[in-house]
DNA sequence: ACTGAGTGATGCCGTAACGGCATCGCAATG
DNA sequence: CATTGCGATGCCGTTACGGCATCACTCAGT
């Protein structure tokens, strides 16, 4: 069965009408040309060339197999190009799942400056609930996750862990909106905005909340910090979340995240994962090392 | 170098997710297959495929070279049928270069035959002058050529000489119209178009006059048919041409063809020829047999 | 007519590429 | 721990390939 090498010695062939002069620009003797050419239109049932006494003429059938035959030749080398361009992060795609909290600022960001170094990566990315996360990871549909104290998985391997508090967010003019700090016990009088168990930090509430006397009555839960951001604005109340690497500057709508100062409220864990078994594409692995360094600088 | 066998190879385990898997359904053994994809990767300096505890998993890579190598095996089975295509006569073309009075009738209306039976032949036909015809057999720009009374040429092969008889062409109400033959004598009361050196019936006007005292004043000499034609009709006169296998009810303008008498006036040879060292493609052959087929028939 | 040059085709042979058989090394499962 | 399933590897016989030498034919010049 032909092969590129024998695409191109009957490539070279039809352009020098000579069997003896395309052996010459090969580097290979006449001998070993003709047979590759014999060979090839034993193969196919038909010549590609007619034997002139001074030379060789491509036939009808030759003219459509030195077509193809420079079509393949010019694919595998686009191939080729494509496959270095992969190598060298000049392209690739990135798919990432990831919690929801991320989406807003800190993600969008962080991709945008990484695509102005390596305009030809795409990216992909799934927001989804926490436990989704490792479900995409394993079935291969995002290649890292960003998700919230995950649960203990073999199959899923970490590549940081960032340190996140909890933190009550309340808008710029709100009377708490001054202070350093808050303890829960100063937020139950305004209307409380809560996540729910799809959210990061909806577990340290409720572990801390058990151990305590202290009971929530939230006029609002929600998967959606969003939601619950804009219901603290309206409401003039306070709602919950993890800090989920955003800096003060960047808080939307201009809250303000204050820490909850409570003793025995847990912190949490914003965990950089893959699938353990994966071996990442080199664009994938060059955006998680970038990933981590940008999360290390905005939680310090 | 990889080649299309191998591209199967890659393309199976691709699809069946596994080396084993593949080799079996590629009837070799595993190991086969496994040795070709390893030699790939190395040539091309990266892997295609995860190796994971169940079998394989195209990388990124992989992606782009299954893409390839899709389209190559597509491309190949194309190619191959477009041969088989141009074997069987369903797929080909045709160049002829004929004399200007096959242009009129005789030629549009054989390849119109020709073609209703096979719709995928194309042609190409070059009108052109008796000298010219032989230069364009030489260059290859012409596969076929219908030319009268060529000059002798050891590169040029005949396939089928027919006689052909000088006639007079008249106007359908001419008052030599209804005679079944006339002498050059009948004709000299009349206008006369006579053909140039580059049509057929030139040469054998000139010898045949030559050796009489008979001497012709041409109103009109012209290298086109066509003009000698029309201008006979328009001035009543008398135009002279080789038959060319037009049969009577086939004459442009009702025209009358009535062949010249005179004793001594030699016939022409119009010949069907080809390069003598050329091996002819199938659809060619073939229109070249049909083609003999028809002159015969139309000058019997 | 003879000779030399140029061409594609072919015989012989050593090396490279390939597939088959058997086995190894590792992970997952019961 | 033993078994199963998987890709990887050693060894070997067969097939594919290029190199060297030569053959067969055509063409051009003397």
């Amino acid at each position: 069965m032909y092969n590129l090498r024998l695409l191109r010695y009957v490539d070279a062939v039809a352009r020098s009408g000579s069997i003896r002069k395309a052996a010459e620009q090969l580097n290979v003797v006449s001998s070993a040309v003709n047979r590759r050419i014999l060979d090839i239109e034993d193969e196919i049932g038909t010549a590609l060339f007619e034997r002139r006494p001074r030379g060789v003429r491509l036939t009808a059938a030759g003219e459509l197999f030195i077509a193809y035959a420079r079509k393949q030749i010019a694919d595998s080398e686009r191939m080729l190009s494509e496959i270095e361009d992969l190598q060298s992060v000049r392209r690739g795609e990135v798919r990432i799942a990831a919690i929801e909290g991320m989406a807003a600022e800190f993600l969008p960001r962080t991709i945008e400056a990484f695509q102005q170094r390596h305009p030809k990566i795409r990216f992909r990315v799934y927001i989804c609930g926490r436990g989704d996360i490792h479900t995409r990871l394993k079935e291969f549909e995002a290649d890292i996750g960003l998700v919230f104290n995950p649960p203990a998985d073999a199959e899923i391997r970490p590549l940081l862990e960032v340190e996140q508090r909890l933190c009550a967010f309340v808008a710029p003019d709100h009377p708490l909106a001054a202070r350093e700090s808050v303890r829960l016990s100063d937020c139950i009088a305004y209307p409380l905005a809560v996540p729910d168990t799809s959210l990061g930090g909806r577990a340290l509430l409720d572990e801390f909340l058990a151990r305590r006397s202290l009971r929530l009555e939230p006029a609002l839960e929600s998967n959606s910090f969003e939601m619950m951001r804009n219901f603290a604005i309206k409401s003039g109340g306070v709602c919950f979340q993890i800090q989920s690497g955003m800096p003060p500057a960047h808080l939307p709508g201009g809250m303000h995240a204050l820490p909850l100062s409570d003793r025995g409220l847990r912190r949490g864990r914003l965990t950089l994962c893959m699938e353990h078994s994966r071996s990442l594409p080199v664009a994938t692995a060059r955006f998680a090392e970038y990933l981590k360094q940008r999360l290390r600088e905005e939680t310090s």
